[in-house]
DNA sequence: CATGAATGAGGATTCATTCAT
DNA sequence: CATGAATGAATCCTCATTCAT
């Protein structure tokens, strides 16, 4: 009976640290304020984290759960690798409502915790690179169905991820300079022509 | 003797911004750790900069400044607009010296930053214009040469930029977990195999 | 028991700032020096009131109730509206403890800060309004009773008004140059013989 | 030919003074801003004084010229001791430039400042001992030309005095709650009556 | 006399974290 | 589990004062 308590709390953190970091920073963003958001007592917070890093280190769990549920609604009715890429492109960057856009900008934020806080980098960079192997199945498996050799896709999967985070930071920091929505079919279009371009198999 | 005081310790003061955002963010970079990575007095930082966030805002031009160099220097002995693009890609993607590094992870959080402080994002989003429109220069000029339609350029421009921002960011907070070096070459790959696609003009 | 604890603490902090502001300004009233009046920790303050001026606000308030009571307590027994105008210059002039001689260069030091700060002038003002209608109505009453025009209360409640203050002020920072308790006295004398001499009503 | 330039300069830093210190009191005039509206360098501000208060004690000295002057200007036409009282008041009390008000001000922040500090304190007070010796005489003067006994006069000129302080603080803190001219007036009229009402010497 | 850079001691304020209730 | 008061360490910033030039 407790449990789902503990859970529902430990989720309304979360949320709140989410909500918080995409305005405010990981800094800006105050036990204070994320207690205020969730609608709780500051004290707590302490009694379901040990620490603030560890609602971030809770909070890219939740945002990698989010990626991955969005990526999987659209891939159910894909039935080749191409409308499958494609629905992992559009699932990253088809532009939508504004708890994605709160989402993207948190992540953002949390990538540049990353850079300087050892265990933020640690649980971002398994996000990385669980990501990483995804995109690099699904690029793999475009090629393949292609018939063009697959081994550039450890290298296309960089350069798309890198596209992805690169969007995502624009997206958030220079916010009305970048074309609307523009992302995902750029993306799609960059892919598909390199791949088209690549030698075959054999 | 006593004018150029002022602009090198404005140029001290900055670099060691610049040097302590790579390693602690923005607001692990505090006003103590700067002046003594400066080796200066922590009042007198004060003395030549209006507050904190003063010193992220001459930072920018910094590192735009930097940024130029760096460009122009490859452009000097570029004769066509493929090897002018190629100039442009190298000088932001082409792995170098640890300032490089340094500098690069600056920029990463001062996009952060730019996030949740309007101030910062103001010059923040006036470099990334102004890279902009190079860009758009460089890849329209590229595409005119090769017979092809430029209407694309905006778009493309948006790409590569999104594309290089995204790769400071993984460089950045997911290190080694990017193939060493493939950035600038994967960019070439991309843009060149996009442009052969693209219609021929008229 | 913690609900009380608030106001308690609130008013520990209030009486703190009086204290040390009626020896050492406002400017000198440091967070630190409140903080060991009140026998607290100095973050503690900040809990409580959201910065410094907020405790200057607060301690207007409390100012004025002080002075009301003490008007109150003199005025029961008083059942003319010569003996009422009486207990208010009493209330206000006639010496008394040491409290009062805190409260009054408190009041002194808070005047000179209205000078510079319009939210203390904002409070302060209020003060003196309610102040001066309630001179103007003892003036009226003390005028009509003996038959006078009322018409001169609104300049001899300021005139009266006025005096106050400067017997505060001279009081607070000429010590010992102005006779001992003349004050009081001489409020009375001054407005009975301008009472005396005005014009009958009709 | 050094000299003039030392006075120049002490004049200049002292007017700065006042004019800073009636809008932001004497903490909140910084020898910055002291120099910024003196037009000199801040350095220079401590080899014509010792320290900040030195300014200050000089002020005082200033102030009291002011003062003098500005009744010796009126009292040169006065032929009687009611015609001399009433210039007195005048010069006190009869609202003026802006100048005036500046100096009001500063008058008031520094019997604030004259409470905390026993410097400030001493110069103020001789300023106020010396007003008092001076209005002791001229109500003295006025009693004796009414025929009246002169015991009155130290109580009344202390009256008086509270008076124009207590009028000089609601000007400069409770600006617009005080009817505007109404000082001079209220003062002459209360005196003379007080006046009238007083025993006959002998 | 004049300049302006430099120093260093605070001062207000913030905030993660703890803890008694 | 929950509350909210309390702690104490930092942090940014201000400013009088000094001093080399």
């Amino acid at each position: 009976m407790s449990r789902p308590t503990t859970e529902l709390r430990r989720e309304q953190i979360v949320d709140a640290l989410l909500k918080q970091i995409a305005h405010a920073g990981y800094a800006g963003a105050t036990i204070q304020s994320i207690a205020a958001t969730a609608g709780i007592n500051p004290g707590l917070i302490h009694y379901h984290f040990k620490d603030k890093r560890g609602i971030l280190v809770a909070a890219v769990a939740t945002l990698t759960a989010y990626a991955r549920a969005r990526y999987e609604r659209r891939a159910e009715t894909a039935k080749t690798p191409g409308a499958r890429l494609r629905a992992y492109i559009d699932a990253r960057l088809a532009y939508g409502d504004d708890a994605r856009t709160d989402a993207v900008a948190a992540w953002v934020m949390i990538g540049a915790e990353a850079v300087r806080d050892a265990d933020v980098r640690a649980v971002y960079g398994q996000a990385v690179d669980a990501e990483l192997r995804q995109v690099r199945a699904l690029l793999r498996a475009r090629l393949a169905d292609a018939g063009k050799r697959t081994r550039g896709a450890v290298r296309l999967a960089a350069a798309l991820l890198a596209y992805v985070e690169g969007v995502f930071s624009l997206a958030s920091a220079a916010r009305d300079l970048v074309p609307k929505g523009f992302a995902a079919d750029m993306a799609q279009e960059l892919i598909e022509r390199y791949v088209a371009a690549e030698p075959d198999a054999r």
